[in-house]
DNA sequence: TAACTTGCCTAACGAACATTAGGTAGTACT
DNA sequence: AGTACTACCTAATGTTCGTTAGGCAAGTTA
C-alpha cells in the first residue's frame, strides 16, 4: 500500500480512460457505446461500472484532465516578461504541442465535451472561457501597444484557436511535418495576420 | 461532371429537411432522433418514412445540398482573371456568406457528414477534397508568382478553412459584427498571414 | 484464519432507437 | 365513378443502449 493518499488514478482506471479517449475521439461520444469500450478492453460492459459510475463520468475525467493540461501549460506563458508578440508565439506553439501530445483527448477538449451533462458542462465551459480570455487579453494588450493591428480581439482569438485546433483532425506522426514545422508555420501565419505592417496590397483599410 | 443530380423537392420534403437541419446542427446527428424530428414537425415518427427512406438519406440530402452551395458559389471565383490575392479574398468572403446564409447546414457540411454511411460518405468526402483543392492550387499559384510567402499550401488551406468554418459556431445575426465586418476581418487576417512581408519571424529563408 | 477489497462475471432491467407493415382519410385526375 | 396519390395514422418489429443486482475467485490485511 502506497504511503501517499494523494489520489492518482489506478492503473486500471488509466487504461479505461485511454481506451475511451481513442474511441470517443474516433467515433464520437454518442456513437461509441459502453459495449464498444468494454470490448476494446476485453472485459464485459458491466465491469466498467466497478471503476466509473457512468459514461458521463468517463467523459468528464477525460475532458477535465485535458483542459487542465492546456491551462497549466499555456496560460503561464501569457504572464512572462517577454514582448507581447513573443508571448503569443510561445502560447501558440505550446498549444500545438499539447494537441499533438494528447491528440485523442484534444478531440474531446474541443468537440465532445458538449455532450457532458449539467452541471459538469457549465463548469467545463467556464474553463474554456478562461482559456480563451487569456488570448483575448494578450491581443488587446498588443493592440494597445501598437504591436498588433486594430483587429477585433475576440474574433481574432476565435479564428486563431479554431485554425490551430483543427490540427488534431489531420496530424499524423508519420506525416511530413514535424511538430516544430507545424508550430513555426502556425505561429508565422497568426502573427503575420496580426501585424501592423500593411500587407502588400489588400485594400482593407 | 455533376456527381449527384439534385432534383427539386416537394414542399413537405423541404419542411422536413429544414427541421432536420436545425435539429442535427443543434444536437448533433446521432443525438437527434427521428422521434425528435417528428415531434418538431408535429407528426408521428413513422410518417417521416413516407418522405424519406432512412435517417441517413435525410442527412445525405442536407449535406449534399449544402456542399453544392459551397462548390457552386465559391469555386467559380478561383478561375476569374483577377490577381491571385483578389481571387482568394473573394473566395474567403463568398465562403463566409454561404456559411451565414446556411448556418445550420454548415454544421452538417463541416462536422456531421462524418456519420454518413458508405458509400455516401466517400462520395461526399470527394466533394470536400475537390473544394479544398481549389484553395490549395490558388495558394500554390500565388507562391509561384511571388505574391504569397513560401508557406505550405495544404497546411495553410487547412488552417484557413478551419478558422473560417468556426464562424458557424458563434455567429448570431443580432450580434455586433455584420457579414461584411466578418468577411473583411477574416480576409485581412488570412491575406496578411500569407503575405511575403517578413514580420518578426525567426525562420525566414 | 477471518474479514475485507479488488476486478471481474452472468443475467437482466427498462428505455430508446430506427424502421416496417398495413391501413385510412382526403384530394386530384380520368 | 373509379383510380391513384399524398400524408398521415396505429401498432409492432428487433436491436441497442446505459445501467444495476448479485455473486465469485483471488489477493491483501488484521
Amino acid at each position: 500500500m502506497p504511503i501517499t493518499r494523494i489520489q492518482d488514478l489506478s492503473l486500471r482506471k488509466q487504461e479505461i480512460l485511454s481506451a475511451a479517449r481513442g474511441l470517443f475521439s474516433k467515433k464520437g461520444f454518442q456513437t461509441a457505446s459502453m459495449r464498444d469500450l468494454a470490448q476494446t478492453l476485453d472485459i464485459k460492459p458491466a465491469s466498467l461500472y466497478s471503476h466509473y459510475q457512468s459514461k458521463d463520468e468517463i467523459l468528464w475525467e477525460i475532458a477535465i484532465r485535458c483542459a487542465r493540461e492546456f491551462l497549466d501549460t499555456v496560460l503561464p506563458l501569457s504572464e512572462t516578461s517577454l514582448p507581447v508578440e513573443k508571448r503569443l508565439e510561445q502560447m501558440v506553439k505550446a498549444h500545438i504541442s499539447v494537441i499533438i501530445r494528447n491528440q485523442d483527448a484534444s478531440a474531446i477538449f474541443f468537440q465532445e465535451w458538449i455532450h457532458l451533462e449539467e452541471p459538469r458542462r457549465s463548469e467545463y465551459k467556464a474553463l474554456i472561457d478562461r482559456y480563451e480570455s487569456a488570448f483575448i487579453q494578450l491581443i488587446e494588450e498588443g493592440i494597445g501597444e501598437g504591436i498588433f493591428r486594430n483587429a477585433n480581439p475576440r474574433f481574432t482569438t476565435s479564428m486563431m484557436i479554431a485554425s490551430i485546433n483543427w490540427i488534431h483532425q489531420w496530424y499524423r506522426p508519420e506525416g511530413k511535418m514535424s511538430v516544430e514545422d507545424i508550430g513555426n508555420e502556425a505561429a508565422h501565419f497568426i502573427l503575420a495576420g496580426l501585424s501592423v505592417s500593411p500587407s502588400n496590397d489588400t485594400n482593407v483599410r
